[in-house]
DNA sequence: TGAATATATGAATATCTGTTCATTTATTAA
DNA sequence: TTAATAAATGAACAGATATTCATATATTCA
């Protein structure tokens, strides 16, 4: 999987391409983005999230279930709640660099 | 404008969020993250980036548009061609990050 | 000017995607 | 076990989007 990486790190390997286009379509929906922004600085639960966003229950869980599966976030069970949070700092810096390039 | 952005750059406002989805929306589609690539170690035609992707002129042109809305990509006319080129360094860097997360 | 080439654009279409509603599964506490 | 609450799931629908085809615009060169 290494000596598929190009020197500067922008290797035009085409199927690594639509890998990341489908990690770019998970950014690209703002209740997604919404939920992560809300998790970079909390755990929380499918209905604070919920509540936080004036969303559906049901919205909101269909989308953990996309970020779940792109490992975005990580989830942890107490009682009848789910708690969830950022997977990891990659989540924060794209975020970051996509609003650095909008506030130009 | 600045005092929009949170200490830790991943401010929670609403209408900057829907404007950062549709940033990454745009690189959320494998045509354009083909082409970004393409561009991003090369000045290119139209022309040689449809024969590059072995696509269709059209759809290349299209996409091209969406870059340009975005000011991802910049133009340069020389007859009658038009050259492409990425517009900043944010660009490789977003993608970077993305190609970061997946490759774990 | 007219032909040839490069690019852009508009309409049409097929596919994809986000949300909602209804329901199911899982857990707790009585 | 039963009622109540939290979360997940599936089907359906509406709206968005990428591509194609046909055509228009722009530029060069004879």
């Amino acid at each position: 999987m290494d000596e598929k990486i190009c020197p500067d790190k922008t290797c035009p390997d085409i199927e690594i391409l639509f890998d990341l286009a489908d990690l770019f379509k998970v950014f690209g929906d703002s209740t997604r983005l919404r939920i992560m922004v809300l998790l970079s600085d909390a755990e929380l639960s499918v209905t604070d999230i919920a509540e936080s966003l004036k969303m559906e229950q049901s919205t909101i869980s269909h989308q953990l279930r996309v970020l779940r599966q792109n490992k975005l976030v990580r989830v942890r069970r107490d009682g009848k709640q789910m708690y969830y949070t950022l997977d990891d700092d990659h989540v924060k810096k794209i975020i970051e660099m996509g609003m650095d390039h909008i506030l130009e």
